[in-house]
DNA sequence: ATCATACGGTCATCCTACAACTTCGGCAAG
DNA sequence: CTTGCCGAAGTTGTAGGATGACCGTATGAT
């Protein structure tokens, strides 16, 4: 008796479905800045679930800075600005605009990321970015190893900025993207752009190796944008990218 | 009886407590990713809480991708590159060099949106970045008002690129850089200095409002350069960042 | 040798009880 | 009427135990 019934049947786990629940709830503006929150007993009686995994869910949005619980007092929601975490909607990049959006800010931080790594880069980092790209056209196939090492090949190339932000920003965008695409790829094959692909960043390790960095830039710009038209999205708005 | 001795002395909740120390263990290499964690039980006798704190610390780092439980198995911890969120430890924030290395990826986020803002930009979005600007110019006192106003500037371009994910990452990078310099600031009163903060932000709103992407972008670089060295960070590496 | 089953371990959830804290109202002293 | 104390009620924080669901493995039958 105890285990109760799920209501809907979900493969998630509870405290997961209440926060996602309750962040909709908070992003919609259902709940403006400042308000608090129904009481852990009234959410537990609201979600049919214990109060113990209405804990749960507001323990992770709580650590995200979305709401802060005052004891004796309840839970408030804070302010959007004061987030302490970044945290990506998956259901929302599955609207178009939003993957553009999302693949614009790629292309800010990677092509900043190859132009400082031209710069800095050491032997090192040159030798880490070229087993990548070894690897990379190694495959015949597309599907598997192939995107594991592209992946590989830009978090190098963030790697040898020396900047670990950079690093952890560009491998996030570029995890949020690939999982995005995953199961969008089996519509279209695209397997004969592959050439283009591996092209595009050979060109752009020759400039890493010959410390160019505007030729790095250059060439990882243009790169992102095939990358994105590859997967249908046309990255709008080319305005002031040119210098 | 039942509140156990809190051992060490601290506001911070023992979900809190428990969740950094089991987040430092895994930053810093002593549990390797792949690796299984102690059980729940476990956890609770080492840091002598109860289960119940120690599923709501999990709960947070498995909401980061940091770890994940299989039922019936355990919990274990992920690579690094697949984390579902970003978080910056403020603590880190103490050390120059990181310090340093957050100024350059906000150099980078924030010299981009300024470009993109000063071609997309409305009137209603000119409208918000002039009042930011004016409530900053108003506060003849540097401490409270005046910094909120700053944000605000900031933000409000970041707006104006149409972007959300843009504006989400700058309003982070900026509210860590906020947060971590704030009690810094006692130190050194540095008041004379704002004549020249509200110069630059100046600079940058006439660059926007004449939709002048490049002098916009190179403002809002300067802008950056010189509030890194006034709060002593000097951002090095400035090759190829002309041009 | 192969497959089905039983078993122990682990996470997932639920429940109750209590401690710590805040708020608010009543009540008495000034 | 104002002020200050104090206790009741409500809320979050923590403890601890019980049970269901699930996984991996060992055991035993075929």
């Amino acid at each position: 008796m105890k285990q109760r019934s799920s209501i809907i049947g979900s493969v998630e786990a509870l405290p997961h479905r209440v926060a996602s629940h309750l962040s909709r709830e908070i992003e919609g503006g259902d709940i403006i800045p400042g308000a608090r929150l129904p009481t852990e007993s009234q959410l537990a009686d609201k979600f049919g679930v214990s109060r113990n995994v209405v804990r749960e869910a507001i323990a992770q949005l709580r650590a995200d800075g979305m709401i802060e619980a005052r004891q004796g007092v309840g839970a408030f929601v804070m302010a959007p600005e004061q987030r302490t975490a970044i945290r990506i909607d998956r259901e929302a990049l599955k609207d178009q605009r939003n993957m553009e959006q999302l693949f614009e800010l790629r292309s800010i931080l990677e092509t900043e990321s190859a132009t400082l790594a031209a710069a800095r880069c050491t032997s090192d980092d040159l030798d880490a970015i070229k087993a990548a790209l070894d690897r990379m056209g190694g495959e015949e196939r597309w599907e598997d190893g192939s995107i594991e090492a592209d992946l590989l090949f830009h978090r190098a190339i963030a790697r040898a900025t020396g900047n670990g932000y950079i690093y952890t920003f560009i491998s996030f965008v570029c995890e949020q993207i690939r999982q995005s695409i995953h199961y969008a790829r089996l519509t279209n094959p695209l397997h004969d752009l592959v050439e283009v692909n591996v092209a595009e960043h050979v060109r752009i390790y020759d400039a890493l190796a010959a410390h160019d960095p505007q030729a790095a830039g250059e060439g990882m710009r243009r790169h992102i944008d095939g990358a994105a038209s590859r997967v249908g999205v046309e990255l709008t708005a080319k305005i002031n990218r040119g210098k």
